[in-house]
DNA sequence: AAACAGAACGAAAATGTTTTCGGTTTGTTT
DNA sequence: AAACAAACCGAAAACATTTTCGTTCTGTTT
């Protein structure tokens, strides 16, 4: 563990000279230039970067605040954020605010205290306010909001266009010969649920078909079980059904498990796609169509949004809203050969 | 971004006396204590990390690295590992090595000379010395290897017993009437693929079967395709197989396709298991069979192990070995109806 | 009244780095 | 030879915190 002290008493140089000898100031020889690397070389001396925080004021540090980490989505996010972070010499803090609130809140004035460079978020289901994303603003950090934004805070933000995927994926159905098409939605307040939802209905419209709000059930967990249960009353109340566009790969493949139990062929009888491309999707019999997100795309385009606003200086960069594209995956739960 | 300078001045006080109110020394009065705990409350203050550190030498850092980060054991471990992190009030920084012993080696000597508190690493299949683990050793920082650890490295380890899951996995399919049984086996670096077969090996001895290495495959990648390719060999050469125990979930779900596809009824033609129970497992048709390795309890217990070498002072924590234990979850690609 | 004890607080050093500013040396120009 | 510029280097302050060691009070004991 040298240090620059260290390094300077050896060399009989001042730490001065030694710290710009290593950052190439030009105020010093290159003789003694050369002399100062090759020992620090030798030595393995790498700065100690809690020390040049505190002169510098930058950390290289990120903040990554995820709400759930158990999660194939946010899990590719993070690791295309981690790899890319890792490039450019940033280090990664990872958070988990749990869906809560609360959690985020002080996950978020954590690490505005700890003077991170940059937090990047996306927001849990519970988030109905906002003023800790004002702290962070107000402390110039540059805030990066991806998937799950908050339409009310100005931020730079990074998102898929959930309203369009939704609307190809009804569509596609529809092609397909679906007539009546039901809808597995998410819970009331996510900005994401919302969107596919609008997207389903839109498509429906834009095909001349008319929309049932009895087709439409909410799911609060997103989870398979909210997927089979549904099924079960849908198809109890609505035995014509026809199509299911459910908001997550995981709802769908609860429904499909349903389905095939009660002895309904896919995509025969009733075409199923899902949301969101999970390594699951391709593993489930049948295959589940489905929206691909990519989180690793996601995570790329966050982190250089990022680096744009630390090169700049001082000199602010405009906020922007970047849409990744999603593509429609088609597979056997909704490949009807043709009609 | 209140500093102690701030609140001294705000409350007509000294640093000194403000950082010692907080801290709870017994030299300053308990009006003044009172006083300068609400007004931080207030302002939400923290203390900075990095300034704090230069004067303690405690980062209040934890560093993870963890080979893969698209990997669903792994990812409960670093959901647990975040969890009980901030509970502790520690923060994780977050790398993956990629599998890569390059990686993992400037990751390890980064973290040192980041001087975290500690180091929690689960190495990668390609690492073959560990001189980057002595590093850290001899700066004293803990370091917690977990799942993959490293024999040749005397430290802190958590575990499970794969040997033991991989005999009561291979048990299993002999009492459900598996005369034949094939393993897929991982590469042959990491130590818990060696431990796998050994408990493969060791079941069928157990039990009267003979060992045939012609029906042991190697699998570099552990993915699906790995599964349905040595599927096909086996089939062809060895049609009269009954059983297979794969080293991971994925590798058993290629197989099963490739089965299936193939015509052989599972469980009745040819038993399946498979190892780690991802989510996947239960979802798949028919479910799969596999072993669960409690990533959650493994995060847990590496915090805890991680927690006594901080609270103990200086005197030095003996090395222990932890095993979390494994539990076979049977699912219908094993279950035969009565033999 | 002198001496002392204890309580409450502050000054200051230390951690490792960055960067400004000033100083010394060398060489070049009038 | 005087003046000046350029090249090279070091002193020191600053960042926010912790902790040791004094200092100043008050109140109590001889």
């Amino acid at each position: 563990m040298k240090s620059l002290k260290d390094i300077a008493k050896a060399l009989d140089l001042s730490v001065a000279t030694v710290s710009k000898a290593l950052k190439d100031y030009k105020d010093v020889s290159t003789a003694t230039k050369l002399r100062v690397r090759a020992y620090a070389k030798e030595v393995n001396f790498k700065p100690n970067l809690h020390a040049a925080y505190l002169r510098s004021q930058k950390t290289k540090l990120i903040g990554l605040i995820l709400p759930d980490l158990n999660h194939y989505f946010f899990n590719s996010i993070l690791a295309s954020i981690v790899e890319e972070a890792e490039q450019n010499e940033y280090r990664v803090l990872v958070f988990c605010s749990k869906e809560s609130y609360e959690n985020e809140k002080q996950q978020v004035l954590d690490l505005v205290q700890q003077n991170v460079d940059g937090i990047f978020l996306s927001i849990s289901k519970s988030t109905y306010q906002y003023d800790h994303l004002e702290e962070a603003k107000k402390q110039k950090i540059p805030l990066i909001l991806f998937d799950r934004i908050a339409k009310a805070i100005n931020s730079f933000r990074v998102v898929i266009d959930d309203k369009k995927a939704a609307f190809d994926a009804t569509s596609h159905l529809i092609q397909q010969g679906c007539k009546k098409i039901a809808h597995f939605r998410g819970d009331l307040i996510p900005q994401m649920s919302i969107d596919r939802f609008f997207g389903y209905k839109e498509a429906l419209k834009f095909h001349g078909l008319e929309f049932d709000e009895n087709l439409v059930y909410i799911c609060h967990d997103n989870e398979v079980f909210d997927g089979s249960k549904h099924a079960e009353t849908l198809l109890q109340k609505h035995p014509d059904v026809d199509g299911l566009f459910a908001i997550t790969d995981l709802v769908a493949i609860g429904a499909m498990n349903h389905f095939i139990k009660k002895g309904c062929r896919i995509p025969q009888d009733i075409a199923v796609i899902g949301f969101s491309n999970w390594q699951i999707a391709s593993l489930v019999t049948p295959a589940l169509s489905s929206v691909e997100q990519n989180g690793y795309q996601i995570g790329k385009k966050v982190m250089s949004l990022f680096l744009k606003t630390q090169i700049k200086g001082n000199q602010e960069l405009p906020f922007t809203t970047e849409v990744i594209p999603s593509k429609l995956i088609v597979r056997a739960s909704s490949r009807r050969t043709k009609i």
